[in-house]
DNA sequence: ACATAATCGAGACGGTACGTCAGGTCTTTTG
DNA sequence: CAAAAGACCTGACGTACCGTCTCGATTATGT
């Protein structure tokens, strides 16, 4: 009796090159960086890279992807969910954060293109939703924690959905910045939102 | 007293083809309704159109351009403002219109093929940088038509954001389908923070 | 003692293709022959060769360039030259092979088309200047063998010129076909006209 | 009893300017002569002529016919047949007069650009045939004025196409210059051909 | 040690869509 | 009713990317 999903021979040839990777990854990010939304085409990749295009195509599936990949690991770092006395309070830390991280010209420029290209390709688009349903989870959570605060039939997803809405929707279309002030405001519009009852 | 802006001669030579225009924005609307999610070329509007693709680079600069305008006239109608008793009553009859319109399947195509558009063309984003800006002033007059139930210093511009963003950021995503309760729960949401005073 | 025109790493990534170029040069004849005057667009050609047009342009710089190739390759079997005892002899035999490749409806087609395109692409006009310049070396080398025969003041070049002149002249305008009596008629009379001194 | 190629109503309307048909055909020799090779369209000449591009297809069926037009207005001038004593002479003067005349730049280049439209358009080709029959026969002329100097079986065809292949050959390919000495020397062979008999 | 196998940079390949250009026709206004 | 202006349809052009497919060269295992 095998374990059917340890390959037979585990693995000969050469290895993945680590190197090539992360030369990508940053490839891409410098590019997307710069490129005033100039298309970071795969080849200027590569070429940037100093990689063959194969190199690409036999890590990630597209292009999306790789431009996914990249943000992901930009994204990760910058916010982390506070644990303060009260919602309001947790509410206000987080979407500053997340406010700021998207200020950044070099995340915004990444945040952008990826959507350019989610726009387009359906396998980066499905690449987006996991990542957003990630970020949204995290937002529940903290919503959970100030259960008390809540009305008993108060929509969770519904306020979810309008802080990140409000932040994609400014963010893109730039018709407003996000300041620091309009993610305080924000945060007590949506606390004063979930303890009303109807 | 003569008008300087009017041209001496007005106009020489052959006029626009009204029908020519009209037949292209039909062939668009038509076009990103059934295909389902097909790339719609230039090449094929120009065909189903009965129209050569120069008539079309004539009087539109890009692809987005000739999407987005087909749009604009698709959207004019689909929602008018109503003029209710009270600020929940008139903001949920807008939000399930509007919610509504996103579901048709004719119209969500239109709208998802123009972002798709919008993402890569920077004159096209200019456009429907445009169209929301429209969208949200209409929703801007609705709210200051009751201005009585509003704390003083209720931020406006974010209750309007937070409503397309909800609406935006779910119908691009599409985790989560815009609902009439759902219309019902925003508008109720809104219209409590429009009355919280900090 | 190394060959230094030898490149050190002498070719990086896939080679070009040969069934392409041959599938390419073989569509270009077939298309010439049996497209009664109707032009030879390169969209025609790679369709017809099952072939990418990149895949045309990365090898020739216009499409005179790609009819051209496909007609040197064929005009190198058709005429040989001949080696008898006289220069009459051998004229009239080079005359009668050349008029009569000219007459086959399959290479006049080609060579039509290849003077229309070079009436206009510049590039394919410089092709066509070798392509006759080769031409007429042969005939100059057909000449110089029988240099026993001529007045020593003979203008080779001339003699040659009017041979070709009347070739293409003819050929061109077809205000008269190019029968095996006139070749064997204008080698007489430029047979005659070397042997004359002023 | 009336002349029936009298119109009963000799004319209506505005009639044909004629400033216009000058204005047009001197825009196409300033054209053709100073654009090195630029391709000249009929939106050009009808801008350099300030005319409307419906006035030019009113009057001519293409625009090689323009061309053509232009041109012969150019070369009618140009030669006319001498009256010498012998053949040689007169036809040494008339090679001699024919060739300068494709060496003037200003002709050269409107002669070219005319092969060039000929060359894909077929209506300007039977133009051309029109016109080059036409100077042909003027050397046919010529040759049968001196019909005494003549074999009994000259080919008096492939002697004049003999004179006239060399110069399109020449001017066409541009290998060669057509010097003086070049139309003395044709007009020598052309001589001595004529008079041998076989 | 030596064959096997997977990786790498390079770059050619088949496709699809793009936006432009020229030719010749049609339509409107002015003289 | 001709002429200037210019919009229109057609069809070919040459370019840009995409994602796939070869190459020869380069590592790592496994026997």
């Amino acid at each position: 009796m095998t374990d059917s999903t340890a390959p037979r021979r585990p693995h000969t040839g050469r290895r993945r090159n680590e190197d090539a990777r992360t030369a990508i990854l940053d490839a891409v990010l410098v590019l997307l960086g710069d490129s005033g939304g100039a298309p970071v085409t795969i080849d200027t990749i590569a070429r940037a890279a100093g990689v063959g295009k194969q190199t690409i195509y036999r890590w990630w599936p597209s292009k999306g992807a790789v431009l996914l990949d990249a943000l992901t690991g930009l994204a990760g770092d910058v916010v982390s969910a506070p644990a303060g006395e009260t919602l309001y309070d947790d509410l206000a830390a987080f979407l500053t954060a997340t406010f700021r991280g998207t200020g950044r010209a070099s995340t915004a420029a990444v945040l952008r293109s990826l959507v350019r290209e989610a726009a387009r390709d359906p396998h980066a688009a499905g690449l987006v939703r996991t990542f957003t349903a990630a970020r949204r989870e995290a937002l529940r959570e903290l919503f959970a924690r100030h259960g008390d605060e809540f009305a008993p039939d108060a929509d969770l997803d519904l306020l979810v959905d309008q802080a990140y809405g409000v932040l994609w929707y400014r963010f893109l279309l730039e018709h407003h910045p996000l300041s620091d002030r309009d993610a305080a405001e924000l945060a007590r519009g949506l606390t004063v939102q979930a303890g009303a009852r109807s």
